[in-house]
DNA sequence: CTGAAAGCGCTTACAG
DNA sequence: CTGAAAGCGCTTACAG
């Protein structure tokens, strides 16, 4: 098997004590002997070429490329006691509020771990006893540490690996500790700020918000962005412009008709959600308005549902927030904390009128900055 | 770091050969020490419990407790040339036609992992030179083969794994190879054509069907089983009960209009995919009808988007499809083929009245076995 | 600058 | 049934 490496590779390997290897693999003893050298040669060539003669260097480097040679990460693994792997929680009840955004984020990871010279190892853990999991996980000596994402107030996590000394960085803040410093989040209270910005320029009069009920750490942070966002516009908030809902269709729907019937048309709606502003967007056709042109709505997290619904949407700043991660992790210097800023992108759910100035091409991703 | 495990070991460490290792995780050394035995000892009562003692087995057993051994799995696959490991491709440009269903089977491969002594390592080759990705995670000695996912026409990547004699299972059929027997695949005929019985069982009169153009295999069979399900009906189709649309809400809602006006009240409409689906829900509101009441409409793939709008949907069984898939892996007789049956959620939108004996509850998905 | 030695933590024939 | 030996493929001080 695995017979897709240098084939051509000399005949010495039957000199390989067991005999159920099967050929295939280049190793860094076939690379010294080709390059007539010791393997610690190969060893300094890989790790520190610094330290090697550049014709020796030249040579070597010659027969690496010719044998195809790729070093065997196991065997590094085990001898640098390191694994340059970190452990991922995978959820199987999908991710609770933050949907697939998570599902992003580890793709991110992915793509992002081989500039770190790591890579990812995902892992279930029984949603009885997280914690167990995650022990078991660092007792293969598979990764090195851990990335966490969902972190929730209440979370046991972040206590656990600290306590054991576990390497660790968290996508979200961590609630509890807040002397804790490596994690990185995104300013959702910002990106629902630079929202009501955009809905203002885009002459929206009454600007409310479709929130969940009070409590969430997200979801406060996510309207306090919004009076921010009033604030800067020199409007002021009447609580009659705000409405909560849980994350179900039917109440979200009858919770924005409520604030459509207080707002009126010509206002608009910043939603702390996707799934919201699906709600928003029906009650708008259930009070016989246009979307758009009588009533903005703002969704957040441009998920599918936005982006089918032509929705205005909040997105996150997912390959950056998982390049901070590594960054967070892989970094010889203390961490510190990283906030990033999402970014909107604009849709027809936020134009006003087919020629208005704040009209910005679909599905453009702009950056608010203020 | 990592002194999590074991932390009542004994002081015998200090006979460690590299200072910089901190005293942490129990070897294999440190159980046969405690217990009075050699290591090898300790790794047959792990590997081959039958070949040792009844006494030491259970004096070693107590040690390994003791001190909270496990096996460091990079030294075990170094030695036994087994990763226990396969890839798994993710892919930052969304999985195309296949949405999040691949997240969620990342999720269940990851789940079921452990049950075959294995993991999942994630890595998102360059789109430009997919192979290379392959090439090179193998070349590390990470992991034994790989788990494909979202196989299409013209897919490079089978026949270049079983050139080079690499272990691997397909979800999703293998279409150019169709003597290929390592795939895994969800029958989307079959679960068309239980949901066009469903319809008929509700009491809708005509049946339609919402699909791609013709042309991808995926797409041409779910059509098909809406044509067997209406021969099981007695019914026949005739070419005007049927719409394509490409995977655009503004042309599926357009093209389900098309349809329903010729298709009428009292009838239903078949998705191949959730999106088309949501066309057809805002098709039969612009049409001024009821959804559920006048037109039925069931989608494909049950994704938040259907449970968002109380839409029946075909779910497709991915834990147990991520179960096979191991177990095709993994199984030492020669694969077969595995095709599985999705299932139907049944939601509101196939009530044709509130007191309809086919009303089920809604969210309770149920098997539509013929 | 180069190479002989030791060793990461484990497993697998093979003697006793 | 148990243990001494060899070795997986690599790296890291340390002599020369």
């Amino acid at each position: 098997m695995n017979d897709h490496i240098a084939r051509e590779r000399s005949m010495t390997d039957l000199t390989r004590a067991t005999a159920d290897i099967p050929p295939g693999r280049a190793t860094i003893v076939d690379v010294a002997r080709a390059a007539q050298v010791s393997r610690q040669t190969v060893s300094n060539v890989l790790n520190r070429p610094d330290k090697v003669a550049a014709p020796t260097l030249e040579r070597v480097l010659r027969e690496i490329d010719r044998l195809g040679f790729t070093p065997h990460v196991t065997a590094q693994q085990l001898r640098r006691r390191k694994a340059a792997a970190y452990g991922f929680e995978v959820n199987p009840s999908g991710h609770g509020r933050m949907g697939h955004i998570l599902d992003e984020f580890l793709v991110q990871l992915t793509v992002a771990a081989p500039a770190h010279g790591s890579h990812l190892m995902t892992f279930a853990p029984d949603p009885d006893d997280v914690i167990e999991g995650y022990r078991q996980t660092l007792a293969t000596g598979l990764v090195d540490g851990f990335v966490l994402a969902d972190t929730r107030p209440g979370d046991p996590r972040p206590q656990w690996l600290l306590d054991h000394h576990v390497p660790f960085v968290a996508f979200g803040r961590v609630w509890d500790l807040p002397e804790l410093l490596q994690w990185v989040d995104v300013d959702g209270g910002t990106g629902v700020r630079d929202a009501v910005a955009h809905l203002v320029a885009a002459g929206y009069e009454r600007i409310g918000f479709l929130g969940w009920p009070a409590g969430s750490p997200v979801g406060d942070d996510r309207r306090s962005g919004w009076l921010a966002g009033l604030a800067d516009a020199g409007r002021t908030a009447s609580a009659v412009e705000a409405e909560e809902s849980v994350q179900d269709l039917d109440q979200a729907t009858a919770a924005a008709e409520r604030l459509l019937r207080r707002l009126g048309p010509g206002s608009a709606v910043v939603c702390a959600s996707d799934m919201l502003a699906l709600g928003a967007v029906r009650a708008v056709r259930n009070t016989g308005l246009a979307l758009g042109a009588d009533i903005g709505v703002v969704g957040f997290d441009d998920t599918d549902v936005a982006e089918a619904l032509s929705v205005t949407s909040i997105r996150q700043p997912i390959a950056e927030a998982a390049r901070t991660a590594w960054d967070l992790l892989t970094s010889p210097q203390s961490p510190r904390p990283v906030l990033l800023s999402p970014v909107l992108t604009v849709r027809s759910s936020t134009t006003r009128t087919p020629s208005s100035p704040a009209t910005r091409p679909r599905d453009t991703p702009i950056t608010e900055e203020q």
